[in-house]
DNA sequence: CCTTGAACTGAACGCCCGTTCAGTTACTCT
DNA sequence: AGAGTAACTGAACGGGCGTTCAGTTCAAGG
């Protein structure tokens, strides 16, 4: 047998790489292999190399492009105010965009050391750059005497941290909305560099 | 050829333990082969099962032994003061610990995926039992006016996630002491919750 | 209607996996 | 000196791995 009927490449290219998400999110990277993806597709494991060219260019195409559309998510939200209202346009976005993508937050989190150094390099880069906005918001605050932070490098990491962490807890059925927890972390994150 | 001299299950076994986490750590349970680890030991793979039932086992022990460590440590950590002493003393303590142990944070909170139902349930209930005790200096705080907290368990949660975040950045050769980390991070938890 | 080519199959490539086990060595105990 | 045994080797087991590729199917274009 081939294909069974009309063009399929269109839909079969994101359904590998839903399904190498799901998968990869759910096992790790080093634990699926080619031919569990494949399945999951509905396909034989060849098929895949119409798609990728090999299983870790998979795994950093889908790193690279979470966090292009992290950093072009950013981009699109509004910019003004000062520092406090930036941070807490930032920490409200930073939770609702996580809470939306888990398996891709968790991918990108997790799979880092699966990279090689090459393309590791170049997601850390745009790691950085995200980190970089966030810094920029801290160091307006500073500087204007909106916050009170004794490193903001540091300042700046246990922030994302905090915020990142929602992933590992938060359930749709559980008791609080998305919007509700981007608001109370929101509001921990003001008060943490606050005073 | 066979053992060559003394007796070495007391030296081998913890090789093996050694080896498995840091190889674990490094590339993911999955990603490193029970040759590897025993290359790295300077034995052969079926040597390694004199010391654990199966590659799963000892994934499962190095976890349970690091929980089981973070807990005993804990209890050992001073008990007075009021609420805003004991945060103090607890995120103080957490960093610390977590900066002396990072292959084995790195595990614990990675391969937790990895464990079979059973042994993943176990791990879970060591470490719910460990954020309980800063839920509880939470809760304290809360009922005595000493902290303004919209929602403990999140709060909780956020807490863990930015202190235990300290691993994915810190570097023995950075600026920073272990001690100014650890004293700057406890000010940044204690603002967070406070007023 | 016939050719083209995109989409896919199915089998094969060499390699590494976790685990088992009979056999070998070197130490300890009597 | 001899027996016993803890520690370990080295080979083997069945199976799954990522990747390649010749061949097959089928929709579309001329």
């Amino acid at each position: 047998m081939a294909r069974k009927q009309g063009s399929h490449s269109g839909i079969t290219g994101p359904k590998v790489r839903d399904a190498a998400l799901r998968l990869f999110a759910r096992h790790g990277f080093a634990a699926v292999s080619m031919r569990q993806i494949a399945a999951e597709v509905g396909v034989q494991a060849g098929a895949l190399y119409l798609y990728t060219p090999d299983k870790q260019t998979l795994l950093f195409d889908l790193m690279q492009s979470h966090m292009s559309a992290l950093l072009a998510a950013w981009q699109a939200e509004p910019t003004g105010g000062d520092a406090t209202a930036r941070l807490d346009i930032f920490a409200r976005f930073h939770i609702r965009f996580h809470l939306d993508r888990p398996d891709a937050v968790f991918l990108s989190g997790m799979e880092l050391r699966n990279l090689e150094p090459d393309n590791f390099a170049q997601i850390e880069r745009l790691r950085h750059t995200y980190e970089d906005h966030l810094h920029a918001i801290l160091a307006e605050g500073q500087a204007t005497g909106s916050f009170a932070i004794a490193d903001l490098r540091l300042a700046t990491m246990a922030l994302i941290a905090m915020l990142t962490g929602v992933n590992t807890w938060y359930r749709t059925d559980g008791r609080l909305s998305r919007d509700q927890v981007a608001a109370l972390y929101a509001d921990m994150a003001r008060r943490a560099v606050t005073r």
